[in-house]
RNA sequence: CGGGAUGUGGCUCAGUCUGGUAGAGCGCUGCGUUCGGGACGCAGAGACCGGAGGUUCAAAUCCUCUCAUCCCGACCA
């Protein structure tokens, strides 16, 4: 491809609304332009990127035997009514009308579109397993877009669904994604990490997310230094203490009444009474699904993990309850709350740390007031001691034992076990060996195919530009001519990249009547892994100019014996990445 | 939806407080000189200052409303 007649609209300044490194790179090295909020055109060089992302997720889709599809992207309410998503999805689902005043939405995800399309069909286990999947776009109403391809409303995403005849089944189709995800990540050149997560608004008992390693990703990982655990921090389980069970503890005193003026918070609290925050118990008022009230019970500077507290009590939604509502339950104004002597009765959830001592600190349900010498088996009714609190670096592998590190990732793929979720409330059932009519046991896989295009930059950049994988870079070499109007250069550049396609390379050949210091400002930012410089000098000397983009490294390659020295230091280039060609 | 901010040539911004009829850099067009890390000179094109209403002799500037975008919190590939 020659750059002079290749639309590629670069940018020398950042910008304005661009916030993190691959929106400003992307905007700036002419890949993506913003229409709306959101919402963003791909340009050729982005779309070259998006489709090699594409490419290689679908080899490895089909690899793992599952088939191509394309679903309709815009779906009938009724669908979403059925699976009970229609109301539980809420905003993110964009809905729109049709002449008739028929209720559709814009496919955010396609778990009833793709049930609805087996339940028909699939008929006997005898058809079973089988696995489909699409490359497509998806709309998803974001509360609020953001870091251009990362988190935009509009995206690319590929999702496969697995239906199998059991769960043992499932469990294999599941695992079978997990390897291929692990298979296309590698390929693209990513440095990732698969970690537990949780499943989210898709549902399932368990799920993975495949993360991209990057300081600016948006989720925060717990990984063991020692062995394999990763898991995100929303789902990372807090290692049980070790140990008897002492809140029952028989030495410690009767609980009395402190008075603790003005003191609210865990800081005051501690302040005033002179005690550490872990001698005090975190009393939170929360309420499910805007209605049932429940009580959590943390170790004072802990911090309670609202997904686990979901799961635990089974609702949708958690949320902190408000001023009135902790007054009507407890009493007292906010930060008096105790888990003894309240009179209306709550669930109560308690954190299995809280149960290592007794002689607490807690809330007195009265304002001004706290109790000291609380045991929490003695003194109130727990309704159950539970994993609650949110894993902290301090902590030990929940697994091993051993240390841990938190680090920053991207979600760029996401595998989830549904079980029966969907074919249950669908119908979609198939008849067993014996005859017998179950439900498919189904499994979703999602990969983030343009969000990966930006983590790649957000993994691989420096202060000149991007620096492509070279699976996924636009063109993986350019070929930079200082020909100017030196006629010799011109016609051997031109013979370099006639030889560089017919190797079947894909070459940005930089013809431009452009000075070179443009050529060379152009090359970085776009972020070729790849660049061969072809000057006045080099030809004299019968040598092209090599750079590494990644390195900076410079090789002279030989113009005598060019195809064989280039396709030498090519394969040079894609081991330092990791990478096989 | 709450909290904060910004809208001025294609891009990045100044001008707004203290009203007087729009400016810079980059980019773009032409000519010339340059040509190994975003050149220089000369000559140009291009904005009714997000929109609507109001105050005023006069509004980018003041007031009201509105729209859009961005940032901070709950969602997610």
């Amino acid at each position: 491809m020659r750059l002079s007649s290749y639309y590629i609209p670069t940018l020398k300044e950042d910008p304005a609304d661009a916030e993190v490194m691959s929106h400003k790179l992307l905007m700036r090295a002419g890949m993506i332009r913003k229409l709306t909020s959101g919402i963003y055109s791909y340009l050729p060089l982005g779309l070259r990127s998006i489709n090699k992302v594409a490419r290689i997720v679908r080899e490895e889709m089909d690899r793992a035997g599952a088939m191509e599809v394309s679903l309709p992207m815009v779906q009938p309410a009724d669908l979403w009514v059925e699976t009970g998503r229609w109301d539980y999805y809420g905003k993110e689902l964009l809905r729109v009308k049709d002449r008739h005043g028929r209720d559709y939405c814009l496919g955010p995800t396609h778990e009833e579109v793709i049930t609805d399309l087996v339940r028909g069909e699939i008929k006997s286990y005898k058809q079973l397993p089988i696995n489909l999947y699409q490359i497509q776009t998806k709309f998803r109403d974001e509360i609020r877009p953001r870091f251009g391809l990362m988190r935009g409303r509009e995206f690319i995403m590929k999702d496969a669904y697995s239906f199998d005849k059991d769960d043992e089944g499932a469990e294999k189709s599941y695992w079978k994604m997990f390897e291929a995800y692990k298979a296309a990540f590698s390929r693209i050149g990513l440095c990732f990490k698969p970690v537990q997560a949780d499943s989210g608004a898709i549902g399932g008992d368990f799920s993975h997310e495949f993360m991209v390693l990057a300081d600016t990703g948006e989720d925060t990982i717990a990984s063991c230094k020692s062995c394999e655990f990763g898991a995100n921090l929303e789902k990372a389980k807090v290692a049980q203490p070790q140990g008897v069970c002492h809140c029952d503890a028989e030495q410690t005193s009767a609980f009395e009444e402190v008075e603790t003026p003005d003191a609210r918070t865990v800081d005051e609290v501690c302040a005033y009474l002179n005690i550490k925050s872990d001698q005090l118990i975190k009393t939170l008022l929360l309420k499910v699904d805007g209605k049932e009230p429940v009580l959590a019970l943390i170790r004072g500077d802990r911090e309670l993990n609202a997904i686990k507290l979901r799961n635990l009590v089974g609702g949708n939604e958690i949320e902190m309850a408000d001023e009135a509502l902790v007054k009507d339950l407890t009493g007292a104004p906010v930060g008096f709350a105790g888990p003894v002597t309240l009179s209306k009765n709550i669930r109560t959830f308690a954190d299995h740390e809280l149960c290592t001592k007794s002689d607490w600190v807690t809330g007195a349900n009265k304002a001004d007031t706290h109790y000291r010498h609380v045991s929490l088996g003695r003194d109130c009714e727990i309704d159950k001691f539970a994993d609650l609190r949110v894993i902290e670096e301090t902590d030990v592998c929940p697994e091993c034992g051993k240390e841990i590190e938190f680090t920053k990732g991207i979600e760029v793929g996401h595998v989830f076990r549904l079980g029966t979720k969907y074919s249950e409330k669908m119908d979609a059932t198939f008849l067993d060996e014996n005859g017998k009519a179950k439900h498919l046991v189904m499994g979703s896989y999602g990969i983030g195919v343009s969000r990966i295009v930006a983590s790649a930059i957000e993994q691989n950049h420096d202060e000149n530009g991007c620096i492509f994988p070279p699976p996924i870079a636009p063109f993986e070499v350019a070929l930079i001519s200082l020909g100017g109007k030196d006629e010799a250069v011109t016609a051997k550049a031109e013979e370099l990249y006639d030889i560089i396609s017919k190797l079947n390379i894909e070459v940005a050949y930089d013809d431009r009547k452009e000075r070179p210091g443009v050529k060379f400002a152009d090359a970085d930012l776009i972020g070729y892994p790849m660049q061969l410089v072809l000057g006045g000098k080099g030809l004299k000397n019968g040598i092209v100019e090599a750079k590494d983009r990644k390195t900076g490294e410079k090789t002279e390659l030989p113009l005598d014996d060019f195809v064989e020295a280039f396709t030498a230091w090519r394969e040079e280039i894609w081991a330092k990445w990791g990478l096989d060609m």
